[in-house]
DNA sequence: CCTTCAGGTTAACGACCGCTAACCTCCCTG
DNA sequence: CAGGGAGGTTAGCGGTCGTTAACCTGAAGG
């Protein structure tokens, strides 16, 4: 995957301004023409790109949730190392170290957090705007995720049982996504400062959770 | 403070049904019409009791906001003890133990989070949609309540920084409002549990954020 | 040079929504 | 037993919004 340096389609840009305006707005609360009117174009130009207003939000959820996925995906099997790459299914390459896998997972999470906050935003609160088959969609892509940790974490905290180690990933998940509220980014203490801090209240929060519970 | 026991005022009805729609579908994505079925009514007799939509969200937030600092200064003030029952400004009763204080904050916020779900979630949703003059109401007392609580944690951990504790302050929050996400009332592995497991996740956070920062 | 088509434009339609107007009906009170 | 206010009702207005229709334009291709 060679990174981009293409300018950015048309459709991308739309993509953009439109997870920026339904984050600071509400999806409700956005109308085409504002949408058009920050790509450049105006109104009913949109739908030269996307049949619908619904479709764009769809668009951005269902590629929130299957990126979040692939990416922990493809760092659990990383982390399964180069001795691991025979294994099979994803959630036996665990491996050797379950804590190093966490903490990838954490990282990977921050980094989502911190570079796409509007979608961050958009993931968790526009959800039940959608159409019943892309809600669905994006629901098991959202589960299997929480499954993925779930999994990487009772594997690191044994004594866990399994409906705490699902709240305890759900608020870590409130955690990490609390980086729209940390002000304007510029604000922050430094981006690699924030992640961080983010990180070691993360491990924090596992860690307490796990202890003899 | 005698405990609620006459029944709720038709007011006090639509308040709580406006919050659970806002939370479920968005201020924007709620009539007047679905707010007046969900008390029997129809429509523009809300009219009566509000002067606006706008109202009811203003009025709910405002009342969130303020709920939470009186709580959190009310819990400041006992935990200073009886002893200190002179001490004239809040921030200097502390007291001898602010990990109690903290601790009691963390408690606090946690029944809240519990037994009003929609109000956590109207909280840092809704709060764009509100007229100037409330919207800058509601911030102040958010703000207030944000630095009562860096105050107690720079008192517990005096080695983090302020921006720091203010970052994992808001972090904390968003671990603590993830409640909403946690499943059905009912799933969840019991009330007392619950507030347990998010009690030491809170302190567990705090604690890796305050070591050696 | 003519055609085609991608990607725009403006006008306008139909639905919905917040809110007001006008009216009705108990229930309490002097 | 008047009467007045609290708390409803339905009808409807005005504005907004998503979407469609009809039209335009510049660049690529045979």
């Amino acid at each position: 995957m060679a990174t981009r340096t293409d300018a950015p389609t048309r459709r991308e840009q739309i993509l953009k301004e439109a997870a920026r305006l339904f984050a600071e707005r509400g999806f409700h609360g956005v109308g085409v023409d504002e949408i058009g009117a920050a790509v450049g174009i105006s109104g009913p130009g949109l739908y030269r790109h996307f049949p619908g207003k619904d479709a764009m939000l769809a668009e951005l959820l269902v590629g929130i949730s299957g990126q979040l996925l692939t990416g922990a995906k493809r760092r659990l099997a990383e982390a399964g190392g180069p001795g691991a790459a025979g294994t099979a299914d994803a959630a036996g390459s665990i491996g050797a170290d379950p804590e190093a896998v966490l903490d990838s997972l954490i990282e990977g999470h921050i980094d989502f957090a911190l570079d796409d906050r509007p979608l961050i935003t958009l993931h968790d609160r526009e959800l039940d705007r959608l159409r019943d088959s892309d809600r669905k969609l994006v629901r098991q892509l959202q589960r299997q995720y929480v499954e993925l940790w779930v999994e990487v974490v009772r594997r690191v905290y044994p004594d866990l049982a399994e409906p705490s180690a699902r709240s305890a990933v759900h608020s870590v998940f409130g955690l990490l996504n609390s980086t729209p509220h940390l002000g304007r980014p510029g604000a922050l203490p430094g981006r690699a400062r924030t992640a961080d801090l983010l990180s070691r209240m993360a491990r924090g929060a596992f860690a307490a959770a796990g202890a003899r519970a």
